[in-house]
DNA sequence: CCGCCAAGGTATAGCGCTAAACCTAGCATG
DNA sequence: CATGCTAGGTTTAGCGCTATACCTTGGCGG
């Protein structure tokens, strides 16, 4: 069926070989008038060479992998944020003529059997907790090079990209505090599911403790990154806390949510209770009044996975193997002064 | 590097079709105490098969591909009404022991390229116009399984699932014509993106033909799918035509920023106009008040899809090879009567 | 005039796997 | 006893490509 390179050779009269250089573009050997000869025989016969007889042979398969949790036989959990960035990636690798196999991943396991199995490059860990990747060991990933996105972890192993967590929840806590609040809780899942819910929690501490206020475990909730959750805690919140007059969310659509409870509980926002989300997901624009919010740097991060990724690849490792990207605090409708009392 | 048929063909001490055979579940061949020391030599080697080699000698990928187009440089435009069918799409064929390939198309035969290149056994067509998956031909297409998603292409190349557009919009436009509208606008993008968007006028049109409702060509605007479109249309909207009360629109994103839009004309919804959205975004239940909208079977979708392609895949045509899925008016608060004159 | 080198190739040997044809007992059958 | 059949394998011949070693020229310095 298809046009291989022992055709193209045979038609331009020449070894195999030599097509395969100038397929190739290894200029050195190869007269210029022979490889317009072949380069004009490929166009002609639409020639498009084999990647898996290429990663065959040529042990490298110019494949990455995007390596995403699946729970059980459940759908793959890409939230929206970070669909931007698989996009991204995509684009990023495309150029570098490199191809992008998405794959959910729901026993640890598969993580080396997908790296193994098709012989990837690279992949990109999106969403796994650190422990998933502290488990990583180098005989799964043989000269694979690991991203992961949003860890903690210290794995030597994987090249680490997030955003500054720490320093967003202090942006964050620093703006309520900036506007007069002084009862202000924190809402976001639990700690155990990924070090960037802890690093949020530890800046939003640190503002507390820099501003003295005193802390209390109290105002800290545990709440999933979902509508429901953070409707749950806002209809819950002002019985069970009503001098709560700020919260820090970690998540955009829990806070949402929670600003949806609050008004289901009577409260308004910004009026009684003030709420910054986090992510500056599209939809944070969306409702009213407009959410303030944390912005990550998203292009910035799909582009850093793909630098440190071809760095590795290309044997340049540098010092720096965890890059932390800048935030920003959006300022919009749901931050504002406490209530007089 | 990585544990080879042949390295367990050693240890097991059978030929390399042996094992071939008993990875591959070939019954028949192979004894069951054979096939018992083979599969634990394979489990304690930690043997992976390599998929590239198999794809070269199988002549099947197992690689499906899931194809979106990429304008120029610019990133992937996956919708986030698109995100949940390409995570059912990914689990659909993990399940299959399928994997899948995700590539950005900026030119045509960019397609053709990726189906040949990594010999793909199928493709999933997302977000591509008719046009495109009209050019393609046999000669691209050799033996390819391909699934186009919400085409209206009739090229029998190419399998189709989509939802029935035609029907959400009679289901849309009699809800509001129902709620006593008459002056009723329909705003969306061109005709000419997808066929998508002109079964939904059509649907519009006919449920205004139904109950004697003069159709005028002025109530129909061409408005981009996207918020900030939206936003400008709503402005404009009650200046230019005061006397309308509803509007169907073909996409939430686009109703939210309609919405917003009304809103800073000193218009309110659904007090002064009504409006339905499309999709049954997530968003949709987040905005105040919740959206009303036609809600798409996204699951549905990415099962049939998955469907379709097995079977041909399989050999096993069916006649009909276009799917159109139900959809459903999901009544939430933007639409209402219209105000009393 | 010889040795040597660079330029421009070619030949060979796989990469890891599968499809297909082939082999060989051992046994039942007419 | 020749025949055929079946179970349980093995052998052979690639799939399309790349890495590596090798082979020719012709030109040039010594």
């Amino acid at each position: 069926m298809g046009v291989t390179l022992k055709d193209i050779a045979a038609e331009a009269g020449v070894s195999l070989m030599t097509v395969s250089n100038v397929v190739n573009g290894k200029q050195a050997r190869v007269s210029a008038a022979t490889r317009e000869r072949i380069m004009r025989i490929v166009k002609e016969r639409g020639y498009v060479p084999s990647a898996s007889a290429r990663s065959l042979a040529a042990r490298s398969s110019r494949l990455v992998g995007l390596l995403v949790p699946a729970v059980g036989e459940s759908s793959l959990t890409i939230d929206p944020h970070t669909v931007e960035v698989v996009g991204m990636l995509e684009r990023e690798l495309r150029r570098l003529d490199y191809h992008l196999m998405l794959r959910g991943i729901s026993r640890h396991g598969e993580i080396t059997e997908a790296l193994r199995s098709w012989n990837l490059d690279g992949a990109v860990l999106l969403g796994f907790n650190d422990v998933v990747i502290d488990r990583l060991t180098a005989a799964d990933v043989g000269g694979v090079a690991l991203v992961a996105m949003d860890s903690y972890s210290e794995n030597p192993l994987a090249l680490e990209v997030r955003s500054d967590d720490f320093g967003g929840a202090e942006l964050a806590t620093r703006h309520l505090v900036g506007l007069g609040h002084r009862r202000i809780a924190f809402a976001g899942p639990a700690f155990s599911a990924t070090g960037v819910v802890r690093r949020r929690f530890e800046g939003y501490r640190k503002v507390l403790a820099e501003h003295g206020i005193g802390f209390d475990p109290d105002l800290v909730s545990e709440v999933e990154t979902t509508h429901a959750d953070g409707l749950a805690y806002g209809r819950r919140l002002p019985r069970e806390h009503p001098d709560v007059t700020a919260v820090f969310t970690t998540a955009d659509i829990l806070a949402i949510g929670l600003i949806e409870g609050l008004a289901a509980a009577g409260r308004s926002v910004p009026g009684d209770v003030s709420v910054v989300g986090y992510d500056n997901a599209d939809l944070a624009a969306y409702v009213t009044p407009k959410l303030t919010t944390v912005a990550q740097d998203l292009p910035g991060k799909a582009a850093e996975a793909v630098r440190l990724m071809m760095d590795r690849l290309a044997g340049r490792d540098r010092p720096a193997q965890a890059v932390s990207l800048d935030v920003a605090l959006i300022e919009r409708g749901t931050a504002g002064p406490p209530p007089a009392r």
